[in-house]
DNA sequence: AATGAATTTTGACATAAATCAAGGCATCAA
DNA sequence: TTGATGCCTTGATTTATGTCAAAATTCATT
């Protein structure tokens, strides 16, 4: 069943609450198409709600004055977005945009404030969603700081496979482009780091197909951030 | 009053919790002396259970594998860390260490949790510090991949002037390293950046002293991030 | 005041990655 | 088949910032 139900009940978020109040939630929620390209909220939009990706991709990210762009996060199918202006009481300090085509619930603010007030299995499950979060970003402070592109390339990779279950061979789910974006530098470089993996034999590359050729080699690259040199 | 009681009650996470709670919670916690260069928690650590720092200063940070430092937080009274574990069920992303000598309350998990389930508002609480936590990181992200040293720094200043209530003149209250780590970037190209200011009539530095002596050129540089050469 | 340790500054140099510019290669519609 | 559009790749060059080494300054302690 693709249901947005199912879907939130299975969520991190709502994973066991009972039915009743998943029914309770979806009668406060209102579900939205979304667009490759279409914003759903701009970073410094009062924010009074949140969302959950039913089906489809969503990327949040910042733009530089010079028009680079840094993804912070991508979200796919029962995750939540957008939900830091409902606790900080400040607007969305990021933007938010459809990748692929899709639809996602949004939850007014008041209500699901109610709610959590009323549900403290709720509110531990959104404590946990958010401590997630900070731990992905303390990684993506890292990488940008202490890690050069291939280290992180690398680091992706291994992610990649652990996610996708397969540690030999991985597929990738967005445009290198957007992978550019995520790791924090810009499709020119990433298309060079990939073919010097390519020409090292840590990896091969066909589209967005990768398959992993050195294991090893890759963990190192990931740790230490060394490439042999040619 | 400089009481871990009278701090506790003004700070963001249980501010407008009655007397009583306060002093359970007391009752639960474990002072401890913190001094200068002294580990508190490692990353990888377990973490069952989280800090309020009572007095002194805190500093959150990652080590790359050639020991350059990025921190990610200071905290100083009245601020919680360490909190990301009690609800990711994960270890401890970051390391925490001691810079000026105080003291932090130790709250362990369990009996903090409980807390939680039984008092939403302390919930609601560190939902609240945790999106304010997300919303700092979107910045450091934002600095690290998006805007050069001297717009980092800029921007820090201004936030401090902000934060100091004083607009033209502002003290640090961190060593230029610190800062420099803080900033993402090392000692010697903070220094060069400061004198850089400092010739264009940006700033003047006199030792932790900084007198800002051109806010539009500070803002100006701050969100554009390009200084005029030489 | 004097010694030593830590912090900060300076200079010369190396390098990762961005920029600029162009070209290749798919995919899709007409 | 043709053109158009978006995505990716390649090459030449620039640039911001890191590295290494040393000097200068500040700070703490005897």
């Amino acid at each position: 069943m693709r249901t947005a139900k199912k879907i939130l009940a299975q969520s991190i978020l709502f994973a066991g609450l009972p039915e009743a109040d998943i029914e309770a939630l979806l009668a406060i929620a209102v579900e939205k198409p979304v667009t490759p390209g279409e914003l759903i909220f701009s970073e410094g939009d009062p924010g009074n709600g949140f969302y959950v990706t039913i089906e489809g991709l969503i990327k949040i990210y910042k733009l530089s004055t010079e028009g680079k762009e840094q993804i912070l996060h991508m979200f796919g199918s029962g995750e939540p977005f957008g939900e830091v202006p409902v606790f900080s009481g400040r607007a969305f300090p990021a933007t938010a945009e459809g990748v692929k085509k899709g639809r996602v619930l949004f939850f007014p603010r008041r209500a699901f404030r109610d709610l959590i007030a009323r549900n403290p299995s709720v509110a531990m499950n959104m404590l946990g969603v958010l401590s997630q979060r900070l731990r992905h970003f303390t990684v993506q402070v890292e990488n940008l700081s202490l890690k050069e592109v291939p280290a992180r390339l690398a680091g992706y990779f291994l992610l990649q496979a652990e996610e996708q279950n397969s540690p030999e061979r991985i597929t990738l789910n967005i445009s290198k482009g957007h992978l550019a974006s995520f790791l924090g530098t810009i499709p020119e470089t990433l298309s060079r780091m990939l073919r010097k993996m390519n020409q090292q034999g840590l990896i091969s590359v066909e589209g967005r197909e990768i398959r992993m050729l050195d294991r090893q080699g890759l963990e190192d690259l990931a740790e230490f951030g060394k490439m042999e040199n040619e």
